[in-house]
Order: structure tokens, then C-alpha cells, then sequence
DNA sequence: GAGCGCTATCTTCCATGCAAGCTGGAATAC
DNA sequence: GTATTCCAGCTTGCATGGAAGATAGCGCTC
């Protein structure tokens, strides 16, 4: 049986870590399913059955439901019992929560890398302005999916620069579960030009060590993309993604 | 030691009749590992191997095995191949890591309510204060137990009137992770009296329609709570909870 | 004594078998 | 035609066994 082992597609795993040399196939199936739920090769709504999926991956049953209760807990699926994984939709209600938490979760991490030592801060502020700089560039080629690829790097980057790995965790679960919604609603935004303002106005206040405008900042970004959106998604009657 | 249970005999016995829909071996393992370490019955560090548990729990190996993948993606165990089920210790800087999160959440959440419709802004606040004026008896009673179990219950309400399945579910996941290091400090906890009264700031805001005070309010309770711990953390030098 | 390698034994990983729950549709009763 | 029953075939839940990795202890070599 061939055992199709897609590797490193997207893993954003441990930043210059540990050298990963594991190969379960509970990962495998982990890894796998991911992507194919991210790039809609399992469409929302859809319901796998386990065996076919093992079969589709070349293994047996017992990893492939292993990796069904990984995805159960990040909410990308559900196992119903007796009946089959079910590839979760997106509603709009759905789309408020993660920003919700988003806005939360990131203007937190703001306030805290503007309160950090001089010398991180200052490395921050640069490596967030090097991002925003890489979009502008996209936006002048008005090459979109560059810009959403920029864009998603600058606030990982800017998560990332919190150091708190439960942050990173919940932003890059919730980031997950609306992967698919950022890509269809991609070619719908309007803001590009405030977007990168928006970024310049948070690098500057990381840059300044002012944490009370850094989070300022960050919310504000994040509320302003949150507002746009949502009636962007009521208006074309998307009730699921 | 050996408790066999025979199984599929109907119901076992769980604490006041609960109809449950359905008890799964999973599930069921799932609660009582989580129990477990909850209460340091599996204490911090301890190693175990998922036979010996499966043994405990009158069950095979095959249910304890999928449970632990659950609480490791909840952050409680690490499941080490071939090596066994690791209790996570909680280190100052975990602490650290969680109160972060609950700074962005909590605060958002305090946000949101009260930006509610009256009725419901009104109705949050009702039950927000009526926990404060729970914390004040027991306050009264110096019934430290009932006084850190009435602030928990302030902060799940405050949370859940938020509206946001995700925000619940990630509070709840950090509590989890934090229980033994509450359940530790708590008699070391001094600024009861200011807990009470921001509990109030943070309901008057809600009740006003406040959206920024509110925001304002709950994290600076946060904040100000963080800032109590930690320090004694440190003072205590406990390494690991 | 110190270091090395072998092996016994512990552990999980994964495949598989069996049982039980759920579903859809055929067969039956009216 | 409509409602009901029943059953075949689907699904997962769970137990179990074999395989292989990890580890500690022993004996051997130097």
C-alpha cells in the first residue's frame, strides 16, 4: 500500500527549536487532514468516514480517529458518534467570535511587546515594519493573495513576538478555523491602504515603548477589518464558509 | 487495587443521577484523568503509563490512550512516545503566560456586555453584582474556600455573558491549567478587598453601557491580581505547581 | 574503576476483530 | 397510497496482539 506522506506544507511548527524527527502516522493523518480541510479538499459540511479517509491516507483506522479528536479539540471537525467526521462550516456568528478573541488576544500582545526592553522592542518594531513594507510591495504589483500571505505573517510575526505560547496557540487555532473565510473574502476587502497604515501605527508605538498606543493600535486595526467584514459576509448572504 | 468493572452492565455509579446521554469510555476516562490531576492525585511530574491507568479505570488501554491525546491538546499532559503520560508542571512563567490571556480576553469579554442591549447589560450586571455580594459573606465568614470559589464563580458569569463559545472555551482550558496554582495561593492571596470592590467597578461599567470603562475595569483587576501573584511566586520560590 | 554493549523488559504505536448503534429502504399491513 | 416494521449494511467504540522504540541493569573488556 503506498503511504503518501505530504510533508512540510505549511508546518508552522516550534520557531528554530527542536529538530522534529518524529513520523507517527497519528501525525501524519494530523497534518493531512489539516490541509486538506484548509484547502477545501474536505468541504465544510462534508462526512468522512474514517475508513475512507485511512484508506485515502494508506493506513489503518486507529491513527486516522486519533487525528479526528485532535481536530475535534481545535474545532475544525466533528466526530459524530457511529456516523462519520463531519468537516465543520463557518457562520458569520462564527466570524465575530474569532475576531472577538482576536481583538482580545493581539491587542494584549501589542501592549506587551511595546513593554519589553529596548533592544527586543526595537528588533520587533523593525521585523514588523520589514512585513508591512512586503505587502506595500504586493499592493503595488496588486498582487492579492502576496498581500493576505504578507498580511497573515505580520500579525503571527506580531503574536509571535509576545513570546507566550498559549497566545500563539489560540491565535493559530482560531486562525485555522477561518482560514477558509479569509480566502474567499480575500478579493472582497476594501482597506488595504488603512491596513498598512494600521500596521505602521502599531510597529510605531511598539517602536516608542508606549504600550497604552500600542494597544490602542492593535485593537483599533483589528476592529476596523472586524466591522468591515461582517457586513461584507451579511451582504452576500454567506451563511456558511 | 484492581477494580474490575464489568462494563455495558448500564449505569455506573455517577454522582447524582444525571441522565447522560450517552457515557463513553473516553469520556468517562477523560473526566476522571482530568479529575485527577485537578485534585494532584496524579501530582506534577508523575509519570505514568496509560496500562496502569487503564487498569485503574477498569478499562483497556485503547480509550485512556485517546483521552490523553485530549489533555495534552488541553495543555495538562504531554504524551511522550513510548515513554508514558507526563503530568505538565506549571512553572511562574506558565502563570505568567496565563494571566496574559485572560488580561485580552476578559477584558474584551467586559467590553462586549456592556455594549449589550439594556435589558441584557442590565441583567449581567444583576448577576455579576449578586456574585460580588456573594464574595463579601464569605469575606465576612474570613471563608477563604467560599471566597475563592464565589470570585471563580464572578469570572466563568462574566465570561458567559460575553456570549462567545470560543472565549469560554479557552478560559476555561487556562483555568484548568491554573486550578492547582489558585488552589495554592489562595491563602496567600491578600488584596480581597480590592478584588470586591474592582468586581464592582467592572459591574458598574457593564450597567452604565460603559464599553471602554468596562474594558478599563476588568483589566485592571487583572493586572492588579497578576501583579499580587507573581511576585509571590517568586518570594515563595515555587518552581513548579 | 570506567566505559561499552547487550539484552530483558517496559512502554507506546498501530492493525485488526468483534460488537453495537444508526440509517435507509424493502417488505408488509392496512 | 400510507404507515410501520424489520433487516442489511453502514458506521464507530473498544479490546487485544504483535512490533518496535526506549531504558535500565548486567556483564564484559580494558
Amino acid at each position: 500500500m503506498v503511504r503518501a506522506r505530504p510533508r512540510g506544507s505549511g508546518d508552522e511548527g516550534l520557531p528554530a527549536g527542536e529538530a522534529e524527527k518524529r513520523t507517527s502516522l497519528v501525525d501524519d493523518a494530523y497534518a493531512a487532514m489539516r490541509a486538506n480541510i484548509r484547502d477545501a479538499t474536505f468541504a465544510p459540511g462534508y462526512q468522512a468516514s474514517e475508513q475512507e479517509i485511512a484508506l485515502r491516507l494508506g493506513m489503518s483506522r486507529t491513527p486516522v480517529h486519533e487525528a479526528a479528536i485532535r481536530l475535534q479539540e481545535d474545532g475544525l471537525v466533528r466526530v459524530l458518534p457511529r456516523k462519520g467526521i463531519l468537516i465543520l462550516a463557518l457562520a458569520p456568528d462564527d466570524v465575530r467570535e474569532i475576531y472577538d478573541v482576536i481583538i482580545g488576544i493581539e491587542g494584549r500582545a501589542a501592549e506587551l511587546i511595546a513593554a519589553l526592553p529596548e533592544a527586543e522592542r526595537l528588533a520587533a518594531a523593525d521585523d514588523l515594519d520589514t512585513r508591512t513594507t512586503t505587502m506595500e510591495e504586493a499592493q503595488a504589483r496588486a498582487d492579492l493573495p502576496a498581500w493576505g500571505e504578507a498580511d497573515g505573517a505580520f500579525h503571527a510575526a506580531l503574536i509571535e513576538h509576545a513570546r507566550n505560547r498559549r497566545m500563539s496557540r489560540i491565535v493559530q487555532t482560531v486562525n485555522d478555523q477561518s482560514h477558509r473565510a479569509r480566502m474567499l473574502t480575500l478579493n472582497l476587502r476594501r482597506g488595504l491602504d488603512a491596513s498598512i497604515a494600521e500596521h505602521r501605527q502599531i510597529a510605531k508605538a511598539i517602536r516608542a515603548g508606549d504600550p497604552g498606543a500600542a494597544l490602542d493600535a492593535a485593537r483599533r486595526h483589528r476592529l476596523r477589518a472586524r466591522d468591515e467584514l461582517l457586513p461584507l459576509l451579511a451582504s452576500y448572504g454567506l451563511k456558511h464558509l
